[in-house]
DNA sequence: ACCTGAACACCGTTCAAGT
DNA sequence: ACCTGAACACCGTTCAAGT
C-alpha cells in the first residue's frame, strides 16, 4: 500500500541480549521443550536471532548448562537455619529436590553442571560443612555429604526420565532421606542429638 | 589394468546382521566414542552399511540403548549366594557398580534404560524381594531398594560424568554403601542378625 | 559490542525400491 | 529378510563481515 522504496525508518535493527538474557530464556525454554529439545538453534529462534549471535554470550552449549544449572541453584536458595545437624541437612536435602523438581530435567542439568565442575554454588559443599561443624572428621563429611547428593539426584532423576513431574512420591523421598540420616547419626560425633538452649 | 567392464564375481553383496550383531557392536562402539559420540549413523558406518538398515533391528535409538542395557547387565551377573540380608545387598550394589564402571557412561545408559522401563533384568526389584525376604514389609523394602539404587547409581555417575574411569574412589562406595546399610538396619526387622547354623 | 550470512560436518528417522 | 538410495527436518560450531 504505502510506497515499496527506500526509506523503513527505525526498528529494523536486530534484537540485543546480554547474558543474563539468554540464560533466562534458555530457562524458559528449558520447562517448554525439555533437556532434549533445547538446542541453540531453538534458543536462537526464540531470540529472534541467528544461531551464531549466542556464541558472543557463551563459549559453548556445555557453559550455557552450566549458566543454566547456576541460576537454578541460586533461584532455589532459601535461608539457612541453624539447627540440629540432621535437621540442618534433611532441610538442605529438600531444598535441592525442589529446586530440581521446579525445573524440567531439572536433576539432569543439576548433575551435569556438577560433574564437570561448573557451578559455584556447590550444594555439596554446604552439607558437608554442616557435617565437618558438627564432629565429623573431614573424611566421613565429604563421604556423607556425598551420599546424600547421590540419593538426592537418583531419586529426582528416576522421576524425571520416567516423566512424573508432580511432588507426590513424596513419602518415598522422606524415608529415603530418613535411611541415609540414620546410617550418617552412627557416625558422626558420639549421639546425634543437641544439648544447647 | 584388467578388463574394466562386466562381471565383479561375487563378494559385493552387502553385510548381513541379526539384531545381536548390532547389540554388540553398539557397546564396542560405546567405548570407544562414549554415549555421546554414539550416533546412529556412526554404528552403521562400523557396520558397513546404510543408517537406514539399522531400523530393521531396532525400531529407534532409545530401544537399541535398552537392549544394550540389558547385556550389560546379563554380562555383569553373578551367581547369587545366600548370606545375612546386609551381605547380599552390598554384594548386589557392588555387582551393580561393577556392571556399571566396566562400560563407558554405563550408570547413565542403566539409569536411562530403567527410567524408560526397558530393563527386563531390573536389579532393584531383585534387591526389594532380598529386603521383603528378610521381614521388611513391602514399602520399606521398595523404597530401601530404591535408595540403594539411587546411592549406586549417583555415585559411578558422579565418576563417569567427571571422566574418572578408574576404581579408586572405592573407599568412598565402600563408607556410602554402609551409611544406608547402617540406615535400613534400624527398619527391618528388629535386628539385623542371622542365627542361622 | 553484538549481530548476520554462509558454511562445515554432522544428527535420527522414513520410505520406496532392490535382491 | 535385510539391504540401498534418497530425502526430510534437524544439530553444534566457526568465521568473515557488517553496524
Amino acid at each position: 500500500m504505502a510506497s515499496p522504496s527506500s526509506p523503513a525508518p527505525v526498528s529494523s535493527a536486530p534484537a540485543r541480549y546480554r547474558r543474563a538474557d539468554v540464560v533466562d530464556r534458555a530457562i524458559d525454554l528449558l520447562e517448554e521443550v525439555g533437556l532434549e529439545g533445547l538446542s541453540m538453534r531453538r534458543l536462537a529462534g526464540d531470540l529472534g536471532v541467528r544461531p551464531s549471535a549466542l556464541y558472543h554470550h557463551v563459549a559453548s552449549k556445555q557453559e550455557l548448562l552450566g549458566a543454566v544449572a547456576d541460576e537454578m541453584l541460586e533461584r532455589g536458595r532459601r535461608a539457612t537455619e541453624v539447627l540440629g545437624w540432621q535437621d540442618e541437612l534433611r532441610l538442605a536435602c529438600v531444598e535441592l529436590r525442589d529446586t530440581m523438581l521446579r525445573h524440567r530435567d531439572g536433576a539432569a542439568v543439576l548433575a551435569t553442571a556438577r560433574a564437570q565442575g561448573v557451578g559455584g554454588t556447590d550444594p555439596v559443599t554446604r552439607m558437608a560443612a554442616v557435617l565437618a561443624f558438627n564432629g565429623a572428621d573431614p573424611e566421613l563429611a565429604r563421604v556423607g555429604a556425598q551420599t546424600l547428593f547421590h540419593f538426592v539426584f537418583g531419586h529426582v532423576a528416576d522421576r524425571q526420565a520416567a516423566g512424573v513431574a508432580g511432588e507426590p512420591g513424596d513419602a518415598d523421598f522422606a524415608v529415603g532421606l530418613a535411611i541415609v540420616l540414620r546410617g550418617l547419626e552412627t557416625r558422626v560425633g558420639t549421639h546425634g542429638d543437641d544439648r544447647s538452649s
